[in-house]
DNA sequence: TTGTACGCGTTATCAG
DNA sequence: CTGATAACGCGTACAA
């Protein structure tokens, strides 16, 4: 890979010259500047950004820390940072924790070694975490993505996750239902899973009824049914279930489907997230739909501010219940009535 | 940001043994050693990996590019591809290209001109992709993924789509259907749709029947219903649809539950890639599996392996057709029941 | 084991 | 407008 002096004895001018060529090409004649290209383009010549990084001490990267790409929610979130990150002439340099504390701090002393220019991350809690505290001390912009602001100095992009789920059990107890639970996956792991339930219980007790204990699953994603199942069909069963995300919503409908339940009429569901593939199943998931893509737009956009000097304030985006077809009106009686199995 | 000089000079050693308590803390002794990670603590110095990179001409970083993140295929891919690299000690640079050729040819650029030591990559028409062409000049290590080997001298890990869905249509035929129609997306922006209709039509020739023509959609995600209702219904409408995807597929079920067609009494549906949520929803899809994590893992060992010197072959993994519950035995007499709507 | 000295490919600062 | 020269922070022969 020829460099830059090369390039320059080629074309019988100065490496100096050679280099304004093509880092501030107005400042040479066009006469020479097309001797260098000339010259470049027989050598292929390509510029070296690590050298450039090390003299400019800007590398024009950005450094993402997410959970987990297996998540829609996150994956979506990637790509709209990455749209909004390469238009601004940034690359992204991305990294998955999979809510782990000690993968968080190992991933993020990479990032910094890296010299990143900026740092975009969503971490497990942000409460606990010790590589926040870590970040505080340096001089580097940072956006923290559905992370509540913890108190720090961190700029945030974040729903109101109390908020919302507060909502949604709202909905649900003005369609008449009493018995309403709540499931999520591993609830230490996650600040936002804390969140929603808190939602959930501050509801269900401004309704005047008693919150029930959260339903944990083993998994972010997917429900065990076996964990389920004592909460449904006994005469004091649930009539509707929350869940922390739309993945164990959509789990737990088709895992009671397969049962023989019958969605919305025997026990309505609601979703977290949002996410595309909700609004495309039969029943329609009803959910609290975060705007996923604005979040990393927002967030990205909020980046590239800092680095460019400006001031930029936190954002809490709006989110908006999706009614879609998983719930109905609570039935006054307890039917067992059974879907024919095929 | 401090650097090894001043931790030198604070340590009282030399830049050189700084430096090397560092890269190869074993060829300095004990004492000296902590000397030197005690000044480094107080100074809060860390290890620059540009200069480090640009010194020592390898950057441990690869370069990935993949079409879209907003498909789970891509996005599980790079999460597998995440954990290996993290593990072999390479950090990865990620750009999408949303299957526009102009856009690979920029991120491409950009990756190279970051040094990145390696390229994984799946772009959307190996045959026509002149970035190719471009990278075989280079000699920088390549994994191609998903792109079956257009004769070129990159390593490739993909399946063997055509005879896929070969199969896929195949189960189809067994079960008595013989009007079974294909849909896509935008089909020339994907070089895998095309294989999998190939294998579509060269199944129903070999059944004696004539293939039908492609149902192209606008998108690669999601039906569009009025450009798949004319194929349904009539006496001669289709009874079986293949999908080149799953998100395709699962839109197209939701839309026609929606609609009031039972699935897959009135319809047989079959999915394409294997997605998680497939397998949850009710009728659980049936699909041709593609080992996604495994072949971005795969992907990624054969990159380190690359890296390592090793010679590595192209692979092809295989794949399963899982029957799900959204396919049935084809009708003798079109039944024209409609699900009551609640 | 430790120190000296040079170079990796650029950009920035001066002179000319 | 162009050229010489000094950094940027680190790794590594080679010498001590």
């Amino acid at each position: 890979m020829t460099d830059l002096l090369s390039v320059a004895r080629l074309a019988g001018v100065s490496r100096a010259t050679a280099a304004r060529t093509f880092s501030a090409p107005e400042k040479v004649r066009e006469a020479t500047r097309n001797k260098v290209y000339a010259a470049s383009k027989t050598l292929g010549f390509r510029p070296n950004y690590v050298a450039r990084q090390l003299r400019t001490q800007s590398t024009r990267i950005i450094g993402v820390m997410l959970p987990t790409l297996s998540n829609p929610v996150f994956s979506e979130q990637l790509q709209a940072m990455e749209n909004i990150a390469r238009t601004g002439g940034y690359s992204l340099m991305v990294a998955t924790t999979h809510y782990d504390p000690a993968r968080e701090s190992a991933v993020l002393e990479n990032l910094l070694r890296q010299r990143v220019d900026g740092l975009v991350l969503t971490v497990a809690n942000a409460q606990a975490s010790q590589c926040l505290e870590k970040l505080e001390q340096e001089a580097l912009p940072v956006v923290l993505v559905h992370n509540p602001a913890a108190g720090r100095r961190f700029v945030t992009v974040s729903v109101d996750n109390q908020q919302a789920m507060h909502q949604a059990t709202r909905h649900l107890l003005t369609l008449g239902h009493t018995r309403i639970g709540m499931a999520a996956g591993p609830v230490q792991q996650s600040d936002r899973a804390q969140l929603r339930y808190q939602g959930y219980c501050q509801a269900m007790t401004d309704a005047g009824l008693a919150p029930l204990p959260l339903i944990e699953m083993a998994h972010h994603t997917r429900v065990d049914i076996d964990t389920l199942r004592p909460w449904l069909g006994a005469p004091q069963g649930l009539t509707a279930l929350l869940c922390s995300n739309d993945l164990l919503a959509l789990s737990a409908i088709g895992n009671l489907q397969r049962l023989g339940y019958r969605i919305p009429e025997q026990l309505s569901v609601v979703g977290f997230d949002g996410i595309a593939l909700g609004e495309m199943v039969c029943p329609a998931l009803c959910s609290v739909v975060q705007p996923q893509r604005e979040l990393g737009t927002v967030a990205m956009e909020s980046m590239l501010g800092l680095l460019a000097g400006e001031d930029v304030c936190s954002q809490t985006l709006d989110i908006a219940l999706r009614h879609g077809e998983s719930t109905a009106a609570a039935q006054i009686f307890c039917c067992t009535t059974t879907r024919e199995t095929s």
